[in-house]
DNA sequence: CCTCCATATTTCCAATGTAAATTTTTCTTC
DNA sequence: GAAGAAAAATTTACATTGGAAATATGGAGG
């Protein structure tokens, strides 16, 4: 039972100010510089304070990464809801994702490397599943994943994730070059394919696919 | 002068053998776990033998990574000699792009993770950049990045790129889930785009990609 | 007030990357 | 060929890191 908002125990609630401060280090001074008493540092407790709370470096990595797909989910849902179902949701869905990812680099870099942190833990997953269901519910509108449309909705919805992520890590790891003022070169709905098929599968269609499950439910 | 065709020092060609020493480390360990005492061990020299070699840890990571993307770029350029310019062409240069991420996942990550090397390393960046022409030449071949195409070849080259690209890192980090024998859910000609341009951006320009939208018109 | 227990600290340890000084081997020059 | 110079590698040392173990602290419930 807290008296206060703020005060419990010794510290408060450290757990949530590690997370805080962890993802505060992170963008600050990079991924490969934040350090378990760095972060401890900055809160204001010992380096092994954090173990009451986390399993490891690895476990509070794990719980700034899960804010990370919250933060990014929410990112998406924001210009979502704007839009009705169709391209323009698409795009705006789209724009968030490459948003967060450059706003955020460190953070998107942390979320989607799994050495860092736990990838079973069960709240990252979830997490992570929310935030992809942003991006694969938006796709299920579009003309082009009706029923029948070949390898089924998995293949849609792989292809765009796919196409998003794949320019949001290489403008972040500078492979492709940004404008002067951080922008990337083309806009989200400049660099969308129409995800049409390509004659030869549209012809040998049904292809019998199996294998589309991901994480599951 | 060298007395035999390789011995030369006191080890021999002690780069060469850090730079293979380290890259099977890095595939048995993973990224997370390679060292400069580690590999250095497994050469049978002292830590800190390196330093007279490269520039610190990432000066080893960036010969690694350099050594990579020559083996990338080889991988690609395998099948594409097999094949005609055009879609069996762009298959097989995709193929052999994921095929390199899935069969060397860590060194793949190293080569796209700035963080671990020295980005502005010339050999690294010369590497880096042949690599991605053997892409590059094999798109310009497709009739949908025809003069005219709206944003010019960069903006097929990334679209293809980022969605290869992407799709490589999804399978290696756990997002997209491979198949029990490793294989990915769909192969790359499955999961290509027509690559052709939604109406409100093609509407104006002369060279839309026939049939890229499946059924509905 | 007193005990219990989650919380946090102190202390210690092995591993890492890096720097400096030193030793060993090879090359260059006479 | 010998001596000195240069390169290569080792030894030693040090600051940082993550983690384990033992200890101290302070609020909760009796």
């Amino acid at each position: 039972m807290l008296k206060e908002n703020r005060k419990k125990y010794h510290h408060g609630d450290l757990k949530a100010a590690l997370v805080e401060a962890g993802l505060a280090e992170l963008e600050e001074k990079g991924l490969e510089s934040v350090s378990l008493r760095s972060i401890a540092a900055r809160v204001g407790v010992s380096h092994t304070a954090p173990k009451n709370h986390f399993d490891g470096l690895r476990g509070l990595l794990t719980a700034m990464a899960t804010d990370g797909f919250r933060r990014h989910a929410a990112e998406m849902q924001r210009g979502v809801e704007d839009h009705p179902p169709g391209k323009a949701r698409l795009d705006a869905a789209c724009n968030g994702y490459l948003r967060f990812a450059l706003e955020n680099p460190e953070l998107f870099k942390l979320m989607f490397t799994s050495r860092f942190h736990l990838s079973d833990d069960d709240a990252l997953k979830q997490a992570g599943w929310a935030s992809y269901s942003v991006l694969r519910d938006v796709a299920h509108g579009l003309d082009w994943d009706k029923a029948g449309a070949p390898g089924g909705p998995w293949r849609t919805e792989w292809m765009l994730w796919s196409l998003v992520h794949g320019y949001a890590m290489l403008l972040i790891d500078g492979e492709i070059r940004r404008e002067d003022d951080g922008a990337p070169p083309f806009r989200m709905d400049e660099i969308m394919p129409g995800f049409g098929y390509f004659p030869d599968v549209i012809d040998n269609r049904p292809k019998p696919f199996q294998g589309q499950r991901r994480g599951e439910d």
